[in-house]
DNA sequence: CGAACTGTTGAATAAGGTCAAACCAGGTGG
DNA sequence: CCACCTGGTTTGACCTTATTCAACAGTTCG
């Protein structure tokens, strides 16, 4: 596997690559969980690894699309933008999540990184060789498509029906069940975003996120530490809440 | 092909299916466009013709995903529920669209009939194993995923950060745009679907829409005729409109 | 300590929702 | 033929929710 090193990353951030995909932290819920022997090695041989320091751009709009990949560690945020600056967060990707479309020339939004990132690329032309050859490896991309679409009209829905206490409850309960697949123990959700990119994600004001988070405080369901650690304290109250049952 | 009829449709509205792909109307544009010769055979084999009257339900949320196919004629909604009652629609389906995901297990959201709908069905367990066999329709599909997901997250943008006006003007563009895909000549946009219907879609109150339909038309931006037909008499400002950049 | 940043809280405002009445076709039946 | 109904749509008046603007608090970091 190359190594190479983002721009906006200093040289003595470069870290340590993993040698073998079978110490990857990511291994068992990322893409190449499809593959494994010889076809998990044609992938590796054209991995390669690149970090991303807090704030740089992954990629912009309508760009060449070079590269898709796999987040290894950190936090991505995917956005759209309006000419006149209004964002809206598409997706935040965390660790195993997949980043880029195989099929589109172009790119069709931004991504960020919010953290520290650490990303496992796959070059264009080589990966869409791949896939050619490895229908495991396709049809598990379009497994992902699928999923991801399914959780993009998810977000319609509470983009377009549902009040703000509804978003932001049903965000934290998003944010727990992907902390929970990526195999981390109930406790504090660590929160890498901060207010105005959850008011981005819900299509909400900054200040409407923070009422939101207080009064969800107040009422007992959550509890805050340090501002980016969220315990869930009422499970049941909570998806009540974020299904407009309560 | 054989051919099945809905529940919904009553004995003598049966209609006559084309026993060659070659005859019909969406060959263009659907998914078989992939395929051609014995693949395209063996995609027909496994096809079934259904119609469903306007108002009929497709399929429910949560139900065993049977089926998947293509739309032949008419207008169907998909849309996503609240317990009580809100409706988000995710997105409407004309001549062309692919309806349903191969991989998943189960529908996650509902879809129904606007108008008289004829759909060319392809049963799961014969479409999966299809799929297995013909990589080019494999294809197909992660690009067909990756489109949807794409104007998913463009609604998302429109449904978070757009005004009322903005998100009319922007539906009456997609429209547009996917009738000239579908090979219509410019000239009125027919709306096979009604004024709550379109609230549903773009997260507005049906009577937000009707005013925003009389902004646009006393505007000169749109002509309306019969309340279900729309012509775009200046189509730069509208998407200035659509773009926040009026 | 003070600057810069992020988050919280309050008051005023605006956008869109809700409720209700009027409107306008397209049918139905006297 | 025309009055009447009916469903969808439009329009108006009022209300609610979330936004905007603004002040303030808490951290972090030089």
């Amino acid at each position: 596997m190359k190594l190479v090193v983002g721009n906006a990353c200093p040289r003595h951030e470069i870290a340590a690559v993993p040698e073998d995909c079978a110490q990857c932290a990511v291994r068992e819920i990322a893409v190449c969980t499809a593959l494994s022997g010889p076809e998990l090695e044609r992938l590796r041989d054209i991995a390669v690894s690149k970090i991303f320091e807090p704030g740089s751009t992954l990629f912009a709009a309508d760009e060449p699309a070079t590269m898709v990949g796999t987040v290894v560690q950190g936090t991505i945020k995917c956005f759209k933008l309006l000419p006149d600056g209004r964002q809206q967060i598409v997706g935040f990707l965390f660790p195993g999540d997949f980043i880029g479309s195989p099929t589109q020339e172009t790119t069709h939004g931004f991504a960020e990184a919010l953290t520290r990132v650490e990303l496992c690329l796959f070059p264009s032309p080589a990966i869409q060789r791949l896939i050619r050859e490895m229908p495991n490896l396709e049809r598990r991309l379009l497994t992902l498509a699928s999923d991801d679409l399914d959780l993009a009209q998810e977000w319609m829905l509470l983009l377009g029906r549902k009040t703000a206490q509804e978003r932001l409850a049903t965000f934290l309960l998003l944010l727990a069940q992907k902390a929970k697949a990526r195999g981390i123990a109930d406790g504090p959700i660590d929160l890498p975003m901060n207010r105005s990119e959850i008011a981005d994600y819900l299509g909400l004001s900054l200040e409407t996120v923070s009422r939101q988070f207080s009064k969800l405080k107040s009422s007992g369901h959550i509890r805050i530490e340090h501002n980016n650690e969220v315990t869930i304290r009422n499970l049941d109250g909570l998806t009540e809440i974020a299904e407009g049952t309560a």
